[in-house]
DNA sequence: CCAGAATCTTGACACTTGTCAAGAACGAAT
DNA sequence: ATTCGTTCTTGACAAGTGTCAAGATTCTGG
């Protein structure tokens, strides 16, 4: 009896101490969300914990009570940024019909990102760059960048099945290729070239049946 | 008479000058060398002129009677990298006389890259990173990007002369491809991954009888 | 409603940063 | 040898950094 008291109210503490932990999660993932803007902004070397806060409503003392120093918070950053990232071709990957109607799909989100995203992908960039020198972001890095290989070679797979074909190159390659085209053309459309989109875009429809 | 005069000691001020000129220049390579070390092992958002200075036989201030300020000395660095990057393959370009014979060459480059100037090339990358933020490395950057694309463009060429045909994709895209697969490899290599240099041949070794 | 825990604010700390200026050391022309 | 312009060193400055701890505030279970 005693036993089945203290079981039952170990139940409740877990499930209360649950609770508390996907509060305090759910709070973490705020505070990433807002470095993230700032992050976005002035890029990783220039990011101080105050300018985050100054740019958010929390202050900076926040960020210590949730996160153990500044790189735990860039690392919780990038493996956010990650969940928002890979899927973003999904649907049009699942609701293509033709090589067509997934080419254009296709290119029209790659627009969009490069019109609308470029501070978070830049941001991406530059935190790709520095796993370089910091082992501590590296382990993330290399996992984001194996969701993206995959996330490419998804819509590499439909567009070759759509047309009975196989995709002619590896996961590895087809995703540098179009990371490679991809981060050049957000770094002319940054420095203001008008072109860089239409060409990016050009490329890359020409590239997709040479490819798959 | 006394225009002569005046015409020659005018000559001899202007070759005094440009003489000091030349002195005042190789001081800022020297300098600039200086700081590359150190921004090869720390990166661009860790180092500070003082740790430059202190990893080299000058002192700190020396890089103000140089340099206007901090981003002067670093755009002077990005463009003395240029020069030592560019032409890292044209040997192999011009002396290979079969397909094999440039494969082999290129491979053998790549790979000693690789292994031995891994910090060099990872500051290129957090460096062009930079200049998606930092509107006064564009030029350079870009510039650079040209030049290594060129760069790959001789390789290529070459290559699918040598083959008698051309390559099949633009000088854009061929770039993307090797910089992609490059900058991951880098970046597994860093990471401690032994296999990431071996991969990369191996794809580059799949990838060029495909493309050219 | 209240005590104790969780959350947040504030201000301080030790340290690093880029920049600059005063002057020392040096070299070359007179 | 002296003088003058170049080159370099040194030390200081203000601003900004990550970190932390003491205390205020808010939330919550009893």
């Amino acid at each position: 009896m005693a036993r089945q008291v203290t079981g039952a109210a170990r139940r409740v503490a877990d499930a209360a101490e649950v609770l508390r932990d996907e509060k305090f999660n759910a709070r973490r993932i705020e505070l990433a969300e807002a470095a993230l803007e700032t992050l976005g902004e002035l890029g990783f070397a220039r990011t101080s914990l105050r300018e985050i806060a100054q740019n958010s409503a929390f202050t900076h003392g926040v960020f210590h009570y949730y996160f153990s120093d500044k790189l735990d918070l860039i690392c919780c950053c990038v493996r956010h940024y990650k969940a928002k990232c890979v899927t973003r071709y999904d649907e049009v990957v699942a609701t293509a019909t033709s090589r067509d109607e997934l080419t254009e799909g296709f290119l029209a989100k790659l627009a969009a990102t490069l019109q609308n995203e470029a501070r978070m992908h830049r941001l991406w960039y530059d935190l790709r760059s520095q796993a370089m020198f910091e082992a501590a972001f590296r382990k993330d890095v290399l996992e984001i960048d194996k969701s993206l290989e995959a996330m490419i070679w998804r819509i590499a797979s439909r567009y070759a099945e759509l047309g009975g074909k196989r995709p002619v190159s590896s996961p590895a390659a087809l995703y540098a290729l179009f990371d490679g085209l991809f981060q050049s053309a957000l770094l002319k459309h940054l420095a203001g070239d008008k072109t860089a989109i239409p060409e990016l875009l050009d490329e890359v429809r020409r590239l997709l049946p040479t490819v798959c």
